[in-house]
DNA sequence: ATACAAAGTTGTAATGATTACAATATAATA
DNA sequence: TATTATATTGTAATCATTACAACTTTGTAT
């Protein structure tokens, strides 16, 4: 809840992107949900108070907020594309057993080599997979 | 060309994990192309020796192989999985104009955050896109 | 306010990687 | 060598994502 419609007016209107409800909302969702939801999520929860809404622009509404690096897109499983408004850096971890993704600090910057000067780093992603606590609990 | 076949052999057994002329070649594949080909690629080279070789097959092998954890899934992209044959920790590195993977020392240890406290990690993965230094000298 | 051009949205159809499945073949074991 | 479990194969299905053309909306200048 840190942003209102209004803030996301300005920076889309400060990134040159043109403001359509759809793309408000989009971001609306994703402020609201920091669940790293995927895209049909987001489409199909979106879909209950925008009708006439299209998949195809939740996707292009997507790629277009990423590409201006409003929301990140979270390729921790390979079948499925999530989004994250937090876009500052954070390692992600998804429990294998409920599903559920947690954000964890990591210092990204310690990551980088000496093996990469030279190269240019646009960004930068951690995934860790495994159980989380509450899984662990309910095996026992 | 660390390993032989013979090794691939006595590997896949002891990891009770039936031996068979495609498994073999596919582990032969990855130790002498360690440019974390798709399957795709895996499949189409191999297809040159093994012409009844199925994809499925390929499939189902490189995912036998990860469940021993004789190769590593690498998911650095969403629409394709490539494997790697070197399952020690290190990071990848996506350049973004010529599709080129590097790899890099990454110290994963130090991401492990007390935020991860009473989680079980059973992977990680860091991933890195950008540019590579001979793209960067191409653009100029 | 109105009109215009550029860009966004929509719906449908295509793409392409991955998986499901049933028949056949092979590997490990007795 | 026979038996049984498991692997391989080929085809068809699945499903996320993209392509595309028609229509709508936004931003801007008149």
């Amino acid at each position: 809840m840190k942003f209102t419609p209004d803030d996301f007016a300005k920076e889309l209107k400060s990134k040159n992107i043109r403001l359509s409800h759809q793309r408000l909302k989009v971001l609306e969702y994703l402020s609201e949900h920091k669940c790293h939801p995927t895209v049909d999520q987001i489409y199909t929860n979106l879909l209950k108070e925008i009708p006439t809404l299209s998949k195809t622009t939740v996707y292009s509404t997507l790629g277009a907020l990423a590409d201006a690096g409003m929301v990140k897109a979270i390729n921790i499983e390979d079948n499925e594309i999530r989004y994250d408004i937090t876009v500052e850096d954070h390692g992600h971890f998804k429990c294998e057993s409920c599903g559920a993704i947690y954000d964890f600090p990591a210092d990204m910057a310690h990551l980088e080599s000496e093996v990469l000067s030279g190269f240019k780093i646009r960004d930068k992603n951690v995934y860790f997979k495994g159980t989380c606590p509450m899984c662990l609990a309910n095996k026992n």
